[in-house]
DNA sequence: GGTAGACCTGGACGC
DNA sequence: GCGTCCAGGTCTACC
């Protein structure tokens, strides 16, 4: 089954998925033939229950989304939904685009279509991935998604060692000590069963989070309140909701703002703040898309 | 409100 | 092969 879905323009499929690390992140995917052509594979557990993978490729006006099950008109419009949301295909970005046109370290963003982030198709999800980039590396943040992923999530029908992200209930019914020891979260365990908990139990809507209308600060109170996501957790995921006030201060950007500014000296997370200060509700994008001069493989 | 120490893992390094 | 050190954000206790 195909789908075909379009995209506010300027809009690229490549730049999406190259806007941060998340493609290396299963269930995502990409093949050789679609890292150069900019495609990705997910694969996803609908409501219904089904597994299906899909294989997301640009097309003329946007996308095209080819699914490798037959699907009812329902999961058809519920695949359509989420994939508009995973590439933010309706984003408005020219007033950024504006701004950006004015910097030299930002002026490749309009032309090569840059500002979407590549976010998975529950705030569930992006909460855990987040946690799970927080202290280590990020050769450890991928074994620990994809431990995480292996051991619960439900397998496609087709390839059951491809599996789709687990869901809270399933995660929530596990205990803290399979989550240290065997997919080896280490003391990140006890926050990620919290999370799934209080997600399946009702306890926390996370998904309602996605569209609120609350401002930005009191909807980054709701993230640091959840226990394991703290400044750079909850900055990250209001970027990936569309709210750039807050920045994601990690130790990658402490170097590049040190070498960018201050000749290589040490420097806090308050001078990452104030270099990007002036860009107000999109200092956040300034910072992700900034054409730094330091090289670095981050 | 600010700060020190603990948390856990894997990689780098020295022996 | 083994032991030690270090990097990576957040939490808790304490001031």
């Amino acid at each position: 089954m195909k789908l075909e879905l379009s995209a506010r323009h300027p809009f690229s499929l490549s730049a999406v998925v190259k806007s941060h690390g998340w493609i290396r992140l299963a269930p995502f995917g990409q093949d050789e033939q679609k890292r150069q052509t900019g495609g990705l594979t997910y694969v996803d557990q609908l409501n219904s229950g089904r597994v299906v993978d899909m294989d997301i490729r640009e097309a003329a006006d946007g996308v095209s989304v080819a699914v490798g099950q037959e699907l009812t008109a329902t999961e058809a419009a519920e695949v359509a939904e989420k994939v508009r949301w995973m590439l933010q295909l309706d984003l408005d970005l020219s007033t950024f685009h504006i701004l950006a046109r004015k910097e030299p370290k930002l002026a490749h963003v309009e032309a090569t279509a840059r500002g979407r982030l590549l976010r998975s198709p529950t705030l569930f999800e992006d909460t855990v991935k987040t946690i799970l980039t927080t202290n280590t590396s990020w050769a450890g943040t991928i074994r620990m998604v994809e431990g995480f992923v292996s051991q619960f999530g439900a397998p496609l029908a087709a390839n059951p060692a491809r599996r789709a992200f687990p869901v809270p209930e399933k995660v929530a019914a596990t205990d803290e000590e399979t989550l240290r020891s065997s997919v080896r979260l280490g003391y990140r365990a006890p926050y990620v069963l919290e999370l799934a908990r209080s997600v399946a139990s009702g306890a926390l809507d996370l998904e309602a989070l996605k569209t609120t209308d609350l401002p930005t600060t009191e909807l980054r109170k709701r993230f640091l309140a959840i226990k394991g996501v703290g400044p750079y957790a909850a900055a990250n995921l209001l970027m990936l909701l569309g709210r750039y006030n807050f920045i994601p201060v990690d130790s990658w950007g402490i170097k590049m703002v040190s070498h960018e500014w201050y000749g290589g000296e040490p420097v806090g997370a308050s001078e990452v703040e104030a270099a990007f200060e002036r860009w107000g509700e999109w200092q956040g994008l300034a910072y992700w898309f900034w054409d730094w001069s330091y090289a670095d493989e981050g």
